[in-house]
DNA sequence: CTGTATCCGGTCTGATACTG
DNA sequence: CAGTATCAGACCGGATACAG
């Protein structure tokens, strides 16, 4: 582990961010809300793409101790994990689908392309 | 600079993220919409947080080449330049908006904390 | 199954000096 | 004023090995 040492800003998007500004945070809050709640299966979801166990681990780890993701132990060998979210954890769920729905709508329209400008500034 | 080297998502949310993911782009996106729109200006206006000239030229011209941003260059000395939205620039706003909102509200919530959890799951 | 520790390399940012 | 080059250091993720 590491402790951050550049000074954060303290606006409402910097806050946003350290919740969703993870690789794969949103996706395992999507996973957790689709009843996709155990980390193996987590990963196995997303295992096509590459996240690693470790990865899903430290991300989980951050959105539970930000009160996103509640966790639950169930004792026993093999052990048992499940995630389940907050209501904090919930309401970020609508700003996940208008993210996604924006990077689907103006993929194609992100090039360098000056009949874009809007003159009115 | 450097190449890319670790292979990218394909979803929206990562496509979003290419364009909002830098530490200060939505801050300059909204510093542009409120017509400070010369790179001197946009530096002086967050210098206090400790944005440096370099990463906000880098963060003007990748902004540039998404067509997020429209450069209007000035001939002269001293040399004159200013950046407006383009229309897919202007529908970050929205989503910057809430971002910031977002952020705003929950900051209080975001801890640890079990009596967040939502028993329905 | 879940989670931690360690290493390593890719990525990003801050600082400074410099060109036009 | 606008932008580039370079360096150093912080950050983040992939891989592996290992412990509870």
């Amino acid at each position: 582990m590491y402790e951050k040492k550049i000074p954060e800003l303290h606006c409402g998007i910097s806050i946003f961010m350290k919740v969703l500004g993870g690789k794969w945070k949103a996706w395992i809050i999507e996973c957790i809300h689709d009843d996709i709640r155990r980390p193996s299966d987590i990963h196995r979801e997303m295992e096509v793409d590459g996240a690693s166990m470790r990865v899903i681990t430290m991300h989980l780890k951050e959105l539970e101790d930000l009160g996103i993701l509640y966790k639950k132990v169930y004792a026993g060998i093999p052990l048992k994990v499940e995630y389940y979210l907050t209501e904090v954890g919930l309401s970020t769920l609508p700003l996940i689908k208008a993210m996604d729905q924006w990077g689907k709508e103006k993929q194609a329209l992100l090039v360098k392309d000056e009949r874009n400008a809007v003159l009115a500034g």
